[in-house]
DNA sequence: TAAAATTAGTTAATAGTGTAAACATTTTAA
DNA sequence: TTAAAATGTTTACACTATTAACTAATTTTA
């Protein structure tokens, strides 16, 4: 059944109120988030809001969802090409990472930054929607792997009964050591990203050079996961 | 010349305010740290504090300078052991990295977490505090370099103009690309711990398996750097 | 030692914040 | 047309940082 006219602008208004809240996060940072400046900039008044997010929370909590499925978009996209060769979809994959957290600072620092203040994520919201954006990670591994050109390590039981736990949660059958494979790249790829964001690496946080930095390093990630 | 009587409980109060501090982020989180909670606790009242220091900032930058202190003081310690053998040593300081973040969240959050509502760290005072941490990771590498055992990489001519203001600003001469693997490491170090601590590696915080996978990743890392 | 100056605290007030309750208005459905 | 549901508003409460004005204690100086 069609949504029916009320439905259509209640959907609207959600987008708006989150639209307008990324973009005073983007502007003042996420924790600096205010219904009161969100109402107004909508023309309303602040408790209005309260028709369509129950708390502060929930509304942080739908923006956390929607920043998650939209990285594992550009994850997704980053592998809509001709391209055959593993080392670049895996280097296209890195990068559309890091273009996604610098074009999206509002939407990553809700991910991966310091929780808005007394806000406490409800994982069984927010696990699943931020396993979407791993899957994706892991499905370049994946192609990888069936080629038969991944080198696998050997897990030692405590590693076993740590990755375990992930099987079930991304939904992934292939051997445990690609799933462990995608964690670390993640966390090497993520480390730079994170420190990149937070000025960690320059006193110049746009520099162009950092670029290079980045692609040299996910470079020789990718040379020692190849095996030929 | 001694300090006097008043000098001394000043500095004693500024000490209880900022233990009081920690103690409150440890707690709720590094954006919900409140004066008047602060000044509740001490038997005060919230204005008080403004005579030690100008503003809820102040405190903030003044608790991260001590956070960085506190993290070269921790990595320098994991390095005085009889200890020879460089690969252990890198361990060590990664393991204690790791050890320090897990035992002084509050602290850890403060410097790698997504800044405190409408809080900007003035770089001039945070940037050499930051230094100093980063110069414990690079006198491992540095010890290792001068026994002929690094692997040095060969710089792009785009990456020397990173890195050459990292010179100057850590006062180190050795060749760049000891900066730049000790960034590199820094940046891989950093990403698991962060994931580890932002929850993002498992839905149990407190696992201990992490700390394997950890020491597993570490020690890859060092394989790959050393020669021989 | 007495007076002056500095320091450390207070209370009161301003301008923000999220949120709950009560009430009014508009839109939809019977 | 009438009843119900949805969407607002205003008001109020308990928080937050911060400033100004004032008081009391301490230290310094004459």
């Amino acid at each position: 059944m069609s949504p029916t006219r009320r439905e259509r602008v209640r959907a609207e208004t959600i987008d708006e109120i989150k639209e307008t809240a990324r973009m005073q996060i983007s502007k003042n940072g996420a924790a600096a988030l205010s219904l009161r400046g969100i109402a107004a900039e909508m023309g309303m008044t602040a408790p209005a809001l309260y028709r369509y997010f129950d708390s502060r929370d929930d509304l942080v909590t739908a923006l956390i969802v929607d920043a998650y499925k939209s990285l594992a978009a550009a994850l997704a996209a980053s592998q809509e090409t001709e391209e055959e060769s593993h080392d670049k979809r895996i280097m296209a994959s890195a990068c559309a990472y890091r273009a996604w957290a610098l074009t999206h600072r509002a939407e990553y620092s809700l991910i991966f930054g310091t929780p808005i203040p007394n806000y406490h994520a409800p994982v069984g919201i927010t696990g699943p929607a931020a396993a979407q954006s791993l899957i994706e990670l892991i499905r370049v591994l994946d192609a990888v792997y069936q080629d038969g050109l991944l080198t696998l390590n050997e897990l030692s039981p405590a590693l076993i009964k740590m990755l375990e736990p992930w099987v079930e949660k991304l939904g992934y059958t292939g051997p445990l050591s690609v799933i462990q494979l995608a964690l670390t790249n993640w966390a090497k790829i993520h480390g730079l990203v994170s420190l990149e964001l937070n000025g960690h690496l320059s006193d110049v946080p746009e520099e162009v050079n950092i670029g290079s930095f980045f692609e040299k390093e996910i470079c020789s990630l990718v040379e020692r996961m190849l095996t030929d």
